[in-house]
DNA sequence: TTTCTTGTGGAACGATCACTACAGGGAATC
DNA sequence: GATTCCCTGTAGTGATCGTTCCACAAGAAA
């Protein structure tokens, strides 16, 4: 009934059934962030795929399960390239400007898409669905985790402060700031060029910093 | 066709059609918050609204309208709390860090509705229906100029520089960051308590403040 | 050749979708 | 009492929803 084995044990130079699964997952993760779940026919599928519905459903049980195998195949995708950006950045010496600003660098490219799909899949399913619910939470921490390590990795540049009390906070305010930052670009007409965003960053970090700073002095 | 008048001239004893108006809306917002624009079917506000569809679609032209309806009442009910509050905060003295965490304590509110309404028909609607988008243009831009304005009014407190420059990078930063806790505060299993948040906000800012500092003695 | 697995193709299922036509009720106005 | 206006109630429209059934073709294994 379903595919146990995938490539079996063979050459396959038959028209495989990988490649379909490809097809419906890419045609799925593009309509499912265009017009959300409930927006997203399955009959709109097909069409996206070139493929007939009973292909889709033997590959996947049903339209939930389509959604949830999109969105856990979007979020390795998105998380591993991070991971390795976050990686590669710290060879050349993290700081915790930096990491805000690769968000922000990587929220002109692939991130605004899969965060849309991220958003509109779990605030339509998240509460109708609580097994998607549970699949996806693993998902959810691992954004949380790479940011704290790297934040954590370049607290010792910062100052004496226990490290892990700080980080748990900067991170949770460095991921907010960069989501927010998203939203706000998904939907106003015109998006906001990411160099304008840095400059945000840039001048309003320093405007708190010696707005805090004057009002410490006073004290 | 369409009510033009709504209370006439007279004392209305009759079973009044303005509070079956607002049952259709009680019943759409609280559904489209939950489930979204294609998830919310009609026949499900006739249920919550306990009314026919025959009346839904006296006062509302369709779906959309309804939704538009929605939309625009929400909006303008929470901005013009928010707007009273700023207004009242500003009386006791405003600051920069006051905003951030109005903002925060509001989110623990009805909020959270809101903007999940907000993203769930804006993110769904948006590039379907265009007379919907430009309908909420206006909207989106109110609460960018109310926190702008909020600022500029706090910031001779703050130090030399031209305000106007530097309100436009606060008030977008300020949003986003708000935004982006609520996004984050939206789906998490649990919600983060908003003393937490508070806290999250004035370690990091401090954080960022000294880093900031730090960076710029070492040159 | 026969048998089996892996998919594809097409047609159709009942349910729900947004929406409408139309008759009728109940109060105010004439 | 007759007329008018506002709103409700019932029934039903065609279209689309997610899903299923079944025949069948293309290699691989027997």
């Amino acid at each position: 009934m379903s595919p146990a084995t995938p490539p079996s044990g063979r050459a396959a130079t038959r028209p495989d059934g990988e490649r379909s699964r490809q097809r419906i997952l890419d045609a799925a993760e593009r309509l499912f962030a265009e017009h959300g779940y409930a927006g997203t026919g399955m009959t709109a599928i097909q069409r996206a795929a070139r493929l007939p519905a009973s292909s889709i459903y033997w590959f996947f049980r049903g339209k939930r399960e389509l959604a949830a195998a999109v969105m856990e195949r979007a979020a390795d995708r998105w998380l591993d390239e991070l991971e390795f950006q976050l990686a590669q950045r710290q060879q050349e010496g993290t700081e915790l400007h930096g990491i805000l600003q690769q968000g922000l660098e990587r929220l002109d490219g692939a991130l605004p898409l899969f965060l849309r799909l991220e958003m509109l899949l779990t605030l339509e399913l998240e509460e109708a669905d609580a097994d998607f619910a549970t699949r996806l939470e693993a998902h959810r921490q691992r954004p949380m985790q790479l940011l704290r390590g790297a934040i954590e990795r370049s607290l010792p540049a910062l100052d004496g402060r226990p490290a892990r009390e700080l980080s748990e906070h900067l991170s949770r305010l460095a991921l907010a700031l960069l989501a927010g930052v998203l939203l706000s670009q998904q939907h106003g007409k015109e998006r906001i060029p990411v160099e304008t965003l840095a400059e945000d960053m840039e001048v309003g970090l320093d405007a708190v910093a010696r707005h805090r700073l004057a009002r410490e002095s006073q004290r």
